[in-house]
DNA sequence: GGTAATAATGATAATAGTTACTGTTTAAGA
DNA sequence: TCTTAAACAGTAACTATTATCATTATTACC
């Protein structure tokens, strides 16, 4: 694992992620630690998210739409998506080891884990219907 | 659900995607159209495939890097992605109902789906480590 | 503490993938 | 056949992200 010269930029961003619930983009980011580093670019905010990922400090949720998300929420879990608002909350269910089992004896190659994201619609959606 | 007019360039696209199992990209399809069509624009092979998913008659696979691809057999199944060499396999295993249920026990919302991609190692790229 | 080496920064340019626009062509129904 | 509206090809624009580069900040050593 590479080491890292220490930077603020990089704590206070370390530091936003492990605070917040909200799986926020590399933009919503980027605003946060513009209020205590105005001068902040959005491209050290990328560097940092993905080198932040790479120690495992981080987590990175890529689904099929709009900008990545990151979480600084470590422990296994999935996510639940809103279909309509776009919300991403946890949901605090271990990752199936079985499912993995089960992918295994129909493929032809080894297979190390899995990816799952749910989708429905949330608590507030749910009212607005 | 709206109506299209037939067009001649989206048959042999949603025919093109009926006929492989290789999971192509938007790029992929145009490459192979324009055998058939040689002026075919890249925008006219993005358009149809977003219609042809929007009908239901094609889906379309989001991992977190790379292009979209697209796959034409619509039985349900989950995919196999290899960390080596990226390519994708059908896995013949039905999605698992009981896994909505275990993430709906501990969702505030209403959980309808999930969307599953398994990874590892394919058969190929077994040999070569 | 001072200083040299080098990693990180801010600003900006570049890129990949995809969607939007525009004038022309094509399908479909009267 | 004629009309209308959707689909087209070509191209510009857009979004999210990464790369480049001169400057600044951190670290290690004296």
């Amino acid at each position: 694992m590479k080491i890292l010269k220490y930077s603020r930029q990089r704590e206070s961003i370390k530091a936003c992620l492990m605070t917040r619930r909200d799986h926020p983009t590399a933009d919503h980011v980027y605003l946060a630690i513009r209020e205590e580093y105005p001068n902040i670019s959005l491209g050290t905010v990328y560097r940092n998210l993905n080198l932040l990922v790479e120690q495992g400090e981080v987590r990175k949720l890529s689904f099929g739409y709009g900008p990545d998300r990151f979480d600084g929420e470590l422990s296994p879990h999935y996510h639940f998506v809103c279909r309509a608002c776009g919300a991403i909350t946890d949901l605090p269910l271990e990752p199936s080891a079985d499912l993995n089992q089960q992918a295994q004896r129909c493929c032809s190659g080894r297979v190390d884990s899995h990816l799952t994201y749910f989708y429905g619609l949330c608590q507030d959606c749910l009212k607005n219907v």
